[in-house]
DNA sequence: AAGCTAGTTGAGACTGGCTCGCAACTAGGC
DNA sequence: GCCTAGTTGCGAGCCAGTCTCAACTAGCTT
Protein backbone atom coordinates (compact mmCIF):
# COMPACT_ATOMS: atom_id res chain seq x y z
CA UNK A 1 0.00 0.00 0.00
CA UNK A 2 2.30 2.33 0.95
CA UNK A 3 4.77 1.12 -1.81
CA UNK A 4 1.79 2.21 -4.50
CA UNK A 5 1.61 5.92 -2.46
CA UNK A 6 5.18 6.14 -3.09
CA UNK A 7 4.71 4.88 -6.27
CA UNK A 8 2.11 8.14 -6.67
CA UNK A 9 3.93 10.38 -5.62
CA UNK A 10 6.85 9.61 -7.67
CA UNK A 11 4.88 9.76 -10.79
CA UNK A 12 3.95 13.77 -9.71
CA UNK A 13 7.64 14.16 -9.29
CA UNK A 14 8.41 12.92 -12.96
CA UNK A 15 5.74 15.58 -14.15
CA UNK A 16 3.35 12.36 -14.99
CA UNK A 17 0.09 12.05 -15.08
CA UNK A 18 -2.24 10.08 -12.55
CA UNK A 19 -3.98 8.23 -14.50
CA UNK A 20 -6.43 4.67 -13.24
CA UNK A 21 -4.42 2.44 -14.97
CA UNK A 22 -0.62 3.58 -13.54
CA UNK A 23 -2.54 3.63 -9.92
CA UNK A 24 -4.08 0.14 -10.94
CA UNK A 25 -0.54 -1.43 -11.96
CA UNK A 26 1.01 -0.02 -8.61
CA UNK A 27 -1.68 -1.36 -6.25
CA UNK A 28 -0.98 -5.00 -8.31
CA UNK A 29 3.13 -4.47 -8.11
CA UNK A 30 2.71 -3.68 -4.00
CA UNK A 31 0.52 -6.89 -3.43
CA UNK A 32 3.23 -8.72 -4.90
CA UNK A 33 5.46 -10.89 -2.60
CA UNK A 34 8.80 -11.11 -4.01
CA UNK A 35 9.46 -11.01 -8.19
CA UNK A 36 6.69 -10.54 -10.63
CA UNK A 37 6.06 -10.65 -14.66
CA UNK A 38 4.36 -8.28 -16.61
CA UNK A 39 1.40 -11.42 -16.70
CA UNK A 40 1.45 -11.58 -13.37
CA UNK A 41 0.47 -7.56 -13.05
CA UNK A 42 -2.26 -8.26 -15.80
CA UNK A 43 -3.53 -10.89 -14.22
CA UNK A 44 -4.00 -9.15 -11.19
CA UNK A 45 -5.09 -6.09 -12.76
CA UNK A 46 -7.67 -8.19 -14.33
CA UNK A 47 -9.66 -9.58 -10.93
CA UNK A 48 -9.37 -6.37 -9.32
CA UNK A 49 -11.64 -2.92 -10.78
CA UNK A 50 -11.15 -2.59 -14.31
CA UNK A 51 -8.74 -4.47 -15.99
CA UNK A 52 -5.90 -2.68 -17.86
CA UNK A 53 -5.10 -3.37 -21.66
CA UNK A 54 -1.94 -5.42 -21.99
CA UNK A 55 -0.01 -2.66 -23.66
CA UNK A 56 -0.13 -0.11 -20.98
CA UNK A 57 1.30 -2.85 -18.63
CA UNK A 58 4.08 -2.78 -20.42
CA UNK A 59 4.44 0.61 -20.68
CA UNK A 60 3.83 1.20 -16.68
CA UNK A 61 6.51 -1.11 -16.15
CA UNK A 62 9.11 0.69 -18.41
CA UNK A 63 7.86 3.73 -16.63
CA UNK A 64 8.27 2.77 -13.49
CA UNK A 65 12.06 1.08 -14.24
CA UNK A 66 13.00 4.50 -15.49
CA UNK A 67 11.91 6.46 -12.13
CA UNK A 68 13.77 3.66 -10.55
CA UNK A 69 10.92 2.15 -8.48
CA UNK A 70 10.85 -1.25 -10.05
CA UNK A 71 14.05 -3.31 -11.52
CA UNK A 72 14.26 -5.38 -14.04
CA UNK A 73 15.96 -9.20 -13.42
CA UNK A 74 16.75 -12.05 -15.45
CA UNK A 75 15.73 -15.11 -13.79
CA UNK A 76 18.21 -18.31 -14.32
CA UNK A 77 15.54 -19.60 -16.12
CA UNK A 78 15.55 -17.31 -18.81
CA UNK A 79 12.48 -15.48 -17.95
CA UNK A 80 12.31 -11.50 -17.10
CA UNK A 81 10.59 -10.67 -14.26
CA UNK A 82 10.62 -7.37 -11.99
CA UNK A 83 10.86 -6.17 -8.51
CA UNK A 84 9.77 -3.86 -6.30
CA UNK A 85 12.13 -1.43 -4.89
CA UNK A 86 13.69 1.54 -3.05
CA UNK A 87 14.79 4.24 -5.59
CA UNK A 88 17.79 6.70 -5.43
CA UNK A 89 20.13 4.04 -4.03
CA UNK A 90 21.85 1.50 -6.33
CA UNK A 91 21.41 -2.00 -4.58
CA UNK A 92 21.18 -5.50 -5.82
CA UNK A 93 18.57 -8.09 -5.13
CA UNK A 94 18.71 -11.71 -3.22
CA UNK A 95 16.07 -13.69 -5.18
CA UNK A 96 14.80 -16.92 -3.31
CA UNK A 97 14.86 -19.60 -6.07
CA UNK A 98 11.82 -21.73 -4.32
CA UNK A 99 9.53 -18.96 -3.20
CA UNK A 100 10.50 -15.99 -5.68
CA UNK A 101 10.64 -13.55 -2.61
CA UNK A 102 13.49 -10.75 -2.60
CA UNK A 103 15.60 -8.67 -0.68
CA UNK A 104 17.65 -6.12 -1.10
CA UNK A 105 21.07 -5.73 -0.19
CA UNK A 106 23.38 -2.68 -0.67
CA UNK A 107 26.93 -2.51 -2.40
CA UNK A 108 28.76 -3.96 0.45
CA UNK A 109 32.61 -3.55 -0.86
CA UNK A 110 31.81 -4.07 -4.64
CA UNK A 111 33.38 -0.82 -5.16
CA UNK A 112 37.09 -1.90 -4.87
CA UNK A 113 36.29 -5.01 -6.65
CA UNK A 114 34.89 -2.72 -9.46
CA UNK A 115 38.06 -0.49 -9.45
CA UNK A 116 40.30 -3.78 -9.73
CA UNK A 117 38.21 -4.75 -12.88
CA UNK A 118 38.87 -1.28 -14.54
CA UNK A 119 42.56 -1.29 -13.74
CA UNK A 120 43.07 -4.79 -15.09
CA UNK A 121 41.03 -4.45 -17.96
CA UNK A 122 41.37 -0.98 -19.10
CA UNK A 123 37.87 -1.12 -19.05
CA UNK A 124 35.63 2.11 -17.85
CA UNK A 125 33.01 0.16 -16.13
CA UNK A 126 30.09 2.23 -15.71
CA UNK A 127 27.16 -0.16 -14.72
CA UNK A 128 26.98 -3.26 -13.39
CA UNK A 129 24.41 -5.73 -12.78
CA UNK A 130 24.57 -8.50 -9.46
CA UNK A 131 21.83 -11.12 -9.16
CA UNK A 132 22.02 -13.32 -5.86
CA UNK A 133 19.52 -16.58 -6.34
CA UNK A 134 19.42 -19.02 -3.14
CA UNK A 135 16.87 -19.87 -0.70
CA UNK A 136 15.67 -17.69 2.29
CA UNK A 137 15.30 -18.31 5.77
CA UNK A 138 11.79 -20.50 5.66
CA UNK A 139 12.33 -22.05 2.39
CA UNK A 140 15.87 -23.53 4.12
CA UNK A 141 13.43 -24.66 6.97
CA UNK A 142 11.19 -26.09 4.96
CA UNK A 143 13.70 -27.80 3.09
CA UNK A 144 15.34 -29.21 5.92
CA UNK A 145 12.35 -30.30 7.03
CA UNK A 146 11.75 -32.26 4.01
CA UNK A 147 14.59 -33.28 2.78
CA UNK A 148 13.02 -36.22 0.28
CA UNK A 149 12.10 -34.91 -2.93
CA UNK B 1 39.63 -22.07 -34.72
CA UNK B 2 41.46 -23.28 -31.52
CA UNK B 3 37.95 -22.23 -29.59
CA UNK B 4 36.37 -24.31 -32.27
CA UNK B 5 38.59 -27.31 -31.32
CA UNK B 6 38.36 -27.01 -27.43
CA UNK B 7 34.28 -27.80 -28.05
CA UNK B 8 35.45 -30.89 -30.22
CA UNK B 9 36.74 -32.35 -27.56
CA UNK B 10 34.27 -30.80 -25.25
CA UNK B 11 31.95 -32.18 -27.02
CA UNK B 12 33.91 -35.94 -27.06
CA UNK B 13 34.39 -35.91 -23.53
CA UNK B 14 30.72 -35.73 -22.71
CA UNK B 15 29.49 -38.39 -25.05
CA UNK B 16 28.37 -36.43 -27.67
CA UNK B 17 27.83 -36.84 -30.95
CA UNK B 18 30.50 -34.94 -33.51
CA UNK B 19 28.07 -33.70 -36.13
CA UNK B 20 28.18 -31.43 -38.86
CA UNK B 21 25.75 -29.11 -37.39
CA UNK B 22 27.94 -28.62 -33.67
CA UNK B 23 30.24 -28.14 -36.11
CA UNK B 24 29.00 -25.58 -37.98
CA UNK B 25 28.05 -23.31 -34.80
CA UNK B 26 31.02 -23.77 -33.23
CA UNK B 27 32.92 -22.19 -35.78
CA UNK B 28 30.30 -19.82 -35.88
CA UNK B 29 30.77 -18.84 -32.64
CA UNK B 30 34.68 -18.97 -33.25
CA UNK B 31 34.48 -16.36 -35.21
CA UNK B 32 32.53 -13.93 -33.49
CA UNK B 33 34.64 -10.95 -31.58
CA UNK B 34 32.20 -10.27 -28.79
CA UNK B 35 29.18 -11.64 -27.36
CA UNK B 36 26.25 -12.84 -29.98
CA UNK B 37 23.33 -13.53 -30.34
CA UNK B 38 21.35 -17.27 -31.51
CA UNK B 39 20.50 -14.98 -34.63
CA UNK B 40 24.67 -14.31 -35.62
CA UNK B 41 25.29 -17.63 -35.54
CA UNK B 42 22.31 -18.55 -37.42
CA UNK B 43 23.31 -15.87 -39.96
CA UNK B 44 26.80 -17.15 -39.85
CA UNK B 45 26.23 -20.70 -40.51
CA UNK B 46 23.82 -19.73 -43.86
CA UNK B 47 26.27 -17.93 -45.08
CA UNK B 48 29.19 -20.64 -44.96
CA UNK B 49 28.67 -24.29 -45.81
CA UNK B 50 24.86 -26.11 -45.21
CA UNK B 51 22.89 -23.23 -43.41
CA UNK B 52 21.80 -25.01 -39.33
CA UNK B 53 18.17 -24.76 -38.83
CA UNK B 54 17.14 -22.78 -36.26
CA UNK B 55 16.16 -25.13 -34.27
CA UNK B 56 19.49 -26.48 -34.28
CA UNK B 57 21.66 -23.76 -33.53
CA UNK B 58 19.68 -23.93 -29.82
CA UNK B 59 19.83 -26.61 -28.86
CA UNK B 60 23.45 -26.73 -29.80
CA UNK B 61 23.63 -23.50 -27.87
CA UNK B 62 21.84 -24.63 -24.63
CA UNK B 63 24.33 -27.63 -25.02
CA UNK B 64 27.44 -25.88 -25.28
CA UNK B 65 25.96 -23.51 -22.17
CA UNK B 66 25.20 -26.59 -20.22
CA UNK B 67 29.56 -27.64 -21.22
CA UNK B 68 30.48 -24.41 -19.76
CA UNK B 69 31.64 -23.40 -23.11
CA UNK B 70 29.52 -20.58 -23.41
CA UNK B 71 27.63 -18.42 -21.22
CA UNK B 72 24.18 -16.46 -21.65
CA UNK B 73 24.56 -12.64 -21.01
CA UNK B 74 22.03 -10.47 -20.26
CA UNK B 75 22.16 -7.26 -21.92
CA UNK B 76 20.50 -4.11 -20.32
CA UNK B 77 18.82 -3.54 -23.48
CA UNK B 78 16.89 -6.91 -22.52
CA UNK B 79 18.55 -8.92 -25.12
CA UNK B 80 19.42 -12.03 -25.22
CA UNK B 81 23.93 -12.93 -25.63
CA UNK B 82 26.33 -15.49 -25.52
CA UNK B 83 29.97 -15.51 -24.98
CA UNK B 84 32.25 -18.13 -26.04
CA UNK B 85 34.25 -18.76 -22.32
CA UNK B 86 36.81 -20.86 -20.78
CA UNK B 87 35.00 -23.70 -18.93
CA UNK B 88 35.73 -25.11 -15.63
CA UNK B 89 36.13 -21.96 -14.07
CA UNK B 90 34.09 -19.86 -12.35
CA UNK B 91 34.15 -15.87 -13.99
CA UNK B 92 32.16 -12.86 -15.05
CA UNK B 93 32.36 -10.92 -18.17
CA UNK B 94 33.11 -7.25 -18.40
CA UNK B 95 31.15 -6.40 -21.88
CA UNK B 96 31.88 -3.28 -24.12
CA UNK B 97 28.92 -1.36 -24.38
CA UNK B 98 29.56 0.00 -27.73
CA UNK B 99 31.68 -2.50 -29.60
CA UNK B 100 30.31 -5.97 -27.90
CA UNK B 101 33.87 -6.64 -27.43
CA UNK B 102 33.99 -9.14 -23.98
CA UNK B 103 36.89 -10.04 -21.45
CA UNK B 104 36.64 -12.42 -18.63
CA UNK B 105 37.34 -11.41 -15.07
CA UNK B 106 37.77 -13.68 -12.14
CA UNK B 107 35.97 -13.66 -8.86
CA UNK B 108 38.66 -11.07 -7.63
CA UNK B 109 36.96 -10.99 -3.97
CA UNK B 110 33.67 -11.59 -4.50
CA UNK B 111 33.88 -14.33 -1.80
CA UNK B 112 33.42 -12.37 1.23
CA UNK B 113 31.08 -10.30 0.01
CA UNK B 114 28.88 -13.17 -0.84
CA UNK B 115 29.63 -14.20 2.84
CA UNK B 116 28.44 -11.43 4.46
CA UNK B 117 24.96 -11.08 2.14
CA UNK B 118 24.52 -14.33 3.66
CA UNK B 119 25.03 -13.26 6.90
CA UNK B 120 22.69 -10.20 7.08
CA UNK B 121 19.96 -11.73 4.52
CA UNK B 122 19.15 -15.44 6.19
CA UNK B 123 19.60 -16.24 2.84
CA UNK B 124 21.65 -19.75 1.42
CA UNK B 125 23.25 -17.62 -1.73
CA UNK B 126 23.91 -20.97 -4.46
CA UNK B 127 24.77 -18.78 -7.73
CA UNK B 128 24.86 -15.56 -8.64
CA UNK B 129 25.44 -13.38 -11.71
CA UNK B 130 27.92 -10.27 -11.89
CA UNK B 131 27.62 -8.61 -15.18
CA UNK B 132 29.79 -5.79 -15.98
CA UNK B 133 29.50 -3.17 -18.67
CA UNK B 134 31.54 -0.04 -20.00
CA UNK B 135 33.63 0.76 -22.44
CA UNK B 136 36.38 -1.10 -23.37
CA UNK B 137 39.98 0.61 -23.88
CA UNK B 138 39.65 0.88 -27.42
CA UNK B 139 35.94 2.40 -27.92
CA UNK B 140 36.99 5.00 -24.70
CA UNK B 141 39.70 5.94 -27.17
CA UNK B 142 37.75 6.26 -29.77
CA UNK B 143 35.02 8.30 -27.80
CA UNK B 144 37.64 10.71 -26.55
CA UNK B 145 39.35 11.60 -29.89
CA UNK B 146 35.81 12.27 -31.36
CA UNK B 147 33.56 13.97 -28.17
CA UNK B 148 30.53 14.82 -29.91
CA UNK B 149 27.96 12.47 -30.15
C1' DA C 1 32.21 -52.88 -45.42
C1' DA C 2 27.56 -53.29 -44.31
C1' DG C 3 24.13 -53.08 -40.46
C1' DC C 4 22.12 -51.26 -36.48
C1' DT C 5 20.28 -47.99 -33.37
C1' DA C 6 19.99 -44.21 -30.51
C1' DG C 7 21.07 -39.60 -30.86
C1' DT C 8 20.42 -35.76 -33.77
C1' DT C 9 18.54 -32.87 -37.36
C1' DG C 10 15.40 -30.10 -40.54
C1' DA C 11 11.13 -28.11 -41.72
C1' DG C 12 7.66 -25.65 -40.49
C1' DA C 13 3.69 -24.94 -37.62
C1' DC C 14 3.02 -22.90 -33.36
C1' DT C 15 3.32 -20.22 -28.94
C1' DG C 16 3.65 -16.43 -26.06
C1' DG C 17 5.90 -12.22 -24.85
C1' DC C 18 6.01 -7.94 -26.41
C1' DT C 19 5.40 -3.95 -29.74
C1' DC C 20 2.98 -0.82 -32.96
C1' DG C 21 -0.40 2.38 -34.83
C1' DC C 22 -4.10 4.97 -34.26
C1' DA C 23 -8.54 6.66 -32.78
C1' DA C 24 -10.83 7.55 -28.45
C1' DC C 25 -10.28 9.16 -23.93
C1' DT C 26 -8.89 11.97 -19.79
C1' DA C 27 -5.81 14.36 -16.29
C1' DG C 28 -4.79 18.52 -15.11
C1' DG C 29 -3.98 23.37 -16.26
C1' DC C 30 -6.59 27.60 -17.50
C1' DG D 1 -16.37 23.86 -18.21
C1' DC D 2 -12.84 23.72 -21.94
C1' DC D 3 -8.62 22.46 -24.18
C1' DT D 4 -4.85 19.85 -25.30
C1' DA D 5 -1.08 16.98 -24.70
C1' DG D 6 -0.38 12.84 -22.60
C1' DT D 7 -2.30 8.36 -22.11
C1' DT D 8 -5.05 4.33 -23.03
C1' DG D 9 -7.29 0.37 -25.36
C1' DC D 10 -7.72 -2.43 -28.97
C1' DG D 11 -6.22 -5.44 -32.36
C1' DA D 12 -3.01 -6.65 -35.64
C1' DG D 13 1.63 -7.79 -36.11
C1' DC D 14 6.32 -9.30 -34.99
C1' DC D 15 9.84 -12.28 -33.58
C1' DA D 16 12.58 -15.23 -30.52
C1' DG D 17 12.30 -19.53 -29.16
C1' DT D 18 9.75 -24.25 -28.86
C1' DC D 19 7.63 -28.42 -30.46
C1' DT D 20 6.66 -32.50 -33.28
C1' DC D 21 7.97 -36.00 -35.95
C1' DA D 22 9.76 -38.26 -39.86
C1' DA D 23 14.24 -38.59 -42.00
C1' DC D 24 19.02 -38.88 -41.31
C1' DT D 25 23.67 -40.15 -39.46
C1' DA D 26 27.64 -40.83 -36.05
C1' DG D 27 29.78 -44.24 -34.30
C1' DC D 28 29.54 -48.90 -32.45
C1' DT D 29 29.12 -53.85 -33.85
C1' DT D 30 29.94 -57.71 -36.50
ZN1 LIG E 1 11.85 -18.67 -0.26
ZN1 LIG F 1 26.11 -2.62 -7.40
ZN1 LIG G 1 34.54 -1.60 -27.28
ZN1 LIG H 1 31.19 -14.96 -9.35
Amino acid sequence: MEQSNAVLSALGDAGKRLTVARRAVAEAIAEQAGHFTAEDVLAVSRRRRRAVARATVFRSLDLLVDLGLVERVDLPSGDHAYVACEPDAHHHHVVCSACGRSVEVGELGLRPILERIEFSTGFAIDSHRLELFGLCPECRMAAAAKPSA
